[in-house]
DNA sequence: TTTTCAAATGCAACCAAGTTGCATTTATGT
DNA sequence: ACATAAATGCAACTTGGTTGCATTTGAAAA
């Protein structure tokens, strides 16, 4: 995977090719799991400023580059690929060892019994558990 | 209902009966949607101290007197009633227009594709749509 | 290639949620 | 009424995330 790949992918999202979004980009596209802020802080030596780390993770979350999670922990994980918009294949591992979220697939959304008036949008799912690296 | 009732609750889970502490309960008593921390301090007026108030959340929720849940706004909201420790049957909906959080009823937790090695010990789903209000 | 201009960056200052240490106060059991 | 452990209040702090602004840079047009 060379860069002309990269620059390639953000050129399809109307995105400019800089040296940060080249390094999120290839940061992003060799991980399995989520990332929070400070995990990429540190992935990447401190190199990103603050404010346009986040800027940067709004403009690849809006481009569907990457999709922001939040478990419960109150603090957002980001990982590549895109949140299908409607309906529910998409479900978040939190493991409470080791606090790596993971994305899982779901074969049937949950049953709801959802009062009348109320529109369900969009159902985001967490499981909590142990993963099998713990 | 009186506040030996409430007192009462306090006793059965080892809790002081303290001003602040009686002040919460009869707010959370009577509330039928979750309060995030800023809600709380707004409607007791501000009587009670930051700290204080995120110490008793945290008592609160080790007695089971209230669960804390973690909608995708980042920030925690509180509501009355224990959380089931096992299997699903407890889902909370978001309105996307009031921000207001509901506590709902799951007939069937969803299925999902858990891979070999993980093992699931808790389902939070959040649901996210428009209230009978909005 | 050079010019140009919007978009991206870096920096500092800021806000809000939540936590911690510590001195003071208060609820409860004896 | 007394003693003690727990609860409170306060200040200081940490961290995730945002904003305003001056500077830099990518890419498209000349």
């Amino acid at each position: 995977m060379e860069n002309s790949n990269f620059g390639q992918i953000l050129k399809e999202k109307g995105l400019k090719k800089t040296k940060v979004r080249m390094a999120l980009l290839h940061h992003f596209l060799q991980l399995k799991h989520a990332q929070s802020y400070s995990d990429l802080q540190l992935a990447l030596k401190s190199e990103i400023d603050k404010s346009t780390l986040y800027r940067n993770l709004t403009s690849f979350e809006q481009a569907g580059i990457i999709h922001r999670i939040n478990d419960h922990s109150g603090i957002s994980k980001y990982a590549f690929g895109e949140l299908p918009k409607e309906g529910q294949d998409h479900a978040h591992f939190v493991c409470e060892t080791c606090e790596t979220v993971y994305c899982m697939e779901v074969s049937a959304p949950p049953q709801l019994n959802v009062p009348k008036g109320f529109k369900t949008k969009n159902i985001q799912t967490i499981i909590k558990g142990v993963c099998s690296k713990c």
